[in-house]
DNA sequence: CTATTATCGATATAAGTTTATCGATTGGAG
DNA sequence: CTCCAATCGATAAACTTATATCGATAATAG
């Protein structure tokens, strides 16, 4: 047991880097977990996952392995301690705040959403352009001008923004954001945004879906 | 000009699988060239692309490649022609209906967007099993119960079924769709939905999303 | 108590995707 | 007209991700 094989060159803090596939999956198996009856079941074995999820023992297999957790011979993981690995790797018990751009349809229904609390997201209020759309939103968030984010931000140290606003503005609300010390971007908006090399963007680009889902369709029927 | 490598035991029929993460791209690609001003740009290389979507040149050049488009050394690749080869592989030129399951808050939004014609979507209609729901929706978009989806979708053929309902219920809608014969699901509920092997689902995990921006986040931090 | 079997964890192989290299082609400068 | 620089297209290498193999371990049956 002495001579686990630690990361060569590495002092101890670089960790492996974690596949973003992998990544992409845990949520899956975070939600798989939850809705297992836990008062029936108290382990539960890759295969099994693997079986209900359409994946290879395998591949769940290394994915969990990323959480740290161990499991036993012949029974699997603990389904408890499991989520809880799950959550603690993801952050999700460290929930960070978000600022919302853009109170149209998406944004509305991304503010009505009340999952993302449990996935250590908490979108604090939102912001629009538009003075109609301002006033009270929906489960008590605010919805503000456009003038009152950057002292938002800045006071409540947010690290987090959605863009949910036209593609013509994305942009501009994106420099916005990086100029307020926004570190992290969830862009809703079919466009390509600029940052800095030090903040992180997230696409959210429905029409790369749709373009999967009908290739495929369209493959299936010939 | 005359052995142009054909793939082998290919009798023309088989084309190249395409590759996901190239299939995604696409629109990305798409949306660029829309967004350039036509009437000053007849010609865009890969060089200029790659640069301003952060990509690499050989990488936008294989992708597009899928296309079958032909570009020309020193010039680039005919901007509109580009445009349509691009909309011609995706299929976007020939819509396809879709019905909806589900007028909530997501629901709503999917609903009203516009942007969807332009990638070969139609929302036909939606469907909700709240009566109150039921009735004219956004966009001249009728909402009917649950109980008209069968035949609409067997009278209207349609092929396609996107799920904004309670986790749930997504299983449910799901085996309705298929036996009415429904080939596609686009999934927005966070489970994981049991289907035929010959009915293709796209699941649009939120969760995975955020799990990537916000550990990304948190890498970054430390 | 021992044999059996399901499962884990690690290592190795395969498949898929991105990046690099290089010759060929074309438009434009001299 | 000739040379040069930019770009394409194809092939090869590097990297990433998924799958297979195999020994070790623990629960269970006999
Ligand atoms: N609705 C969908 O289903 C859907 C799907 C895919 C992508 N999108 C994208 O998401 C974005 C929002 O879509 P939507 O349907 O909610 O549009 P929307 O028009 O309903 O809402 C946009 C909101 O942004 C506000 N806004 C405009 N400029 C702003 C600015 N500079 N600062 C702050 N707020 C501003 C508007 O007042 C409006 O309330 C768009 O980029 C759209 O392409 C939407
Ligand atoms: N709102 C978001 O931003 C968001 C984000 C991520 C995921 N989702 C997921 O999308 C789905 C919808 O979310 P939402 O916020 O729109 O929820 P919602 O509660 O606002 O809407 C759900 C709608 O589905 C209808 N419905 C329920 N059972 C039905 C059935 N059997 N047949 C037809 N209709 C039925 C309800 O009447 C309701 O109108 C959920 O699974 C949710 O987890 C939503």
């Amino acid at each position: 047991m002495e001579n686990l094989p630690i990361d060569p060159a590495a002092g101890g803090e670089e960790r492996a880097p974690i596949a973003e596939p992998t990544l992409r999956r845990l949520p899956v198996y975070h939600n798989y977990l939850k809705n297992l009856d836990s008062s029936k079941t108290h382990a539960i074995s890759c295969t099994q996952i693997a079986q209900d999820l359409h994946l290879t023992p395998i591949q769940v297999r290394k994915d969990l392995a990323c959480t740290g957790i161990v499991g036993k011979p012949k029974t699997g993981y603990d389904t408890q301690a499991l989520r809880l690995a799950i959550e603690d790797f993801l952050g999700w018990n460290n929930p960070n705040d978000a600022l919302l751009f853009g109170a149209g349809h998406l944004g509305l229904a991304l503010l009505s959403y009340d999952g993302f609390a449990s996935y250590g997201l908490d979108i604090v209020a939102a912001v629009d352009a538009d003075p109609a759309k301002q006033g009270a939103g929906p489960r008590d968030k605010k919805i503000l001008p456009l003038e009152k984010a950057a002292g938002l931000i800045r006071r409540m140290h947010i690290k987090i923004a959605i863009i949910a606003v036209p593609e013509a503005a994305a942009q501009s609300i994106a420099d916005l954001c990086v100029s307020c010390g926004i570190k992290a971007i969830w862009n809703f908006a079919p466009a390509k945004i600029t940052v800095p090399a030090d903040v992180t963007v997230q696409h959210e680009n429905l029409a790369s879906s749709l373009a999967v889902l009908s290739k495929k369709l369209s493959l299936r029927g010939e």
